[in-house]
DNA sequence: ACCTGAACACCGTTCAAGT
DNA sequence: ACCTGAACACCGTTCAAGT
């Protein structure tokens, strides 16, 4: 009766991947990332832990899927070619962009990222941007993995902050700051490295 | 008989603070940061587990002051004034050796920095000798925590890839890699940041 | 193909009680 | 002042077995 892909009321509903990282990102925007679990994503999924390790062979690779679906909308540098100052920003706005719509969003994926287990975001759209303002690829290399380096870096640490902020407030019962303000140095950092880098670039221009 | 301070052979032998992380010191320097658990730590010191709770009210506090320990020797700022490039050079070049002293110290002292609690490391040297060099305070502010965020990112990753290569020849059988080489851009991404505050000050220089 | 049941080898932490 | 003993409430992971 009923077609491929659906489920009767008889056979029992089954997952997929998908299914197992969107029970994840659910988990991780309400509660944070000490109570993303196996334990806790199964009975999100009405499933025993050891049904997970049918679809991932360990925490490690499930929290990189979901890291890269965190990172799925990051912008890709837009066409025309921008200039480097503008384009550069846009790019690390962007990613920053991303990772502030979880909670926890910075470390989760800096710690896939130091694993091994995703690629360095946005990092190719940033040297191929350098690269087609004839930035030498040295310098190329550098200033892209510093940027993405210190936006990592900078949105971990706002969101510690707001963690912190957290359990303060509802150890007094007050309400939790639900934006995050723009705050402080981001834009000043990530301005420090893109002119650092059109500086240097000046100072030892490519053949 | 014996004097205060002394263990004679009848009294049990009983541990201080100091000995405590200097026990976990050890623990992370043979066998990495996912080892150092309470319960080993404990059983270095002969110990039950409960009893390091008398020392440290959690676990956080006491990686924390393994993290102060680590920091130490940090080098500061010498006498007189050097310029600007050479002496923040020298100040992240001195923090980076502090941070690779130790297996996962770049991780370590993060995740303590992160909870809030040690202060960053280096910053104020680092403040001071721009404020000296008559950088604009704001400019002078986002420079030393874009330059020291930079240093534990980077260094943080270069030990992950030790890590990642010592699981990897352990698999085989192989041996270690026991020192850690220069290897890479390190120098680069330190002389883009203080190349990019210092060009930023000439543009914008103090009244 | 997807999941259960039951177990294994761990964690950090608390707290009354000992000396 | 410093530590033991015993417990509590968790973890990630494995693996045979079910359907």
């Amino acid at each position: 009766m009923a077609p491929p892909g659906a489920n009767s009321a008889a056979a029992p509903a089954r997952r997929s991947k998908t299914d197992v990282v969107d029970a994840a990102l659910g988990i991780l925007a309400t509660q944070g990332l000490p109570d993303l679990t196996m334990r806790r994503i199964a009975d999100e999924l009405g499933v025993r832990p050891s049904a997970l390790y049918w679809h991932f062979p360990n925490k490690q690779t499930l929290l990189a899927a979901v890291s890269e679906r965190i990172l799925a909308l990051s912008g890709s540098a837009p066409d025309p070619t921008p200039p480097w100052r503008e384009g550069a920003t846009a790019i690390a706005t962007s990613l920053q962009r991303c990772l502030l719509r979880y909670r926890d969003g910075a470390e989760l994926v800096s710690s896939s990222l130091a694993m091994g287990l995703i690629q360095p975001p946005a990092q190719r759209q940033l040297l191929e941007l350098a690269l087609a303002h004839r930035m030498p690829p040295a310098l190329a290399r550098v200033a892209s993995s510093t940027l993405v380096h210190f936006v990592l870096g900078h949105t971990f640490h706002v969101q510690q902050r707001l963690e912190l902020a957290r359990v303060a407030a509802s150890a007094v019962g007050a309400p939790v700051p639900a934006a995050t303000a723009p705050e402080d140095d981001f834009e000043g950092g990530v301005a420090l490295i893109v002119h650092g880098a059109e500086s240097l670039a000046r100072a030892d221009p490519r053949p």
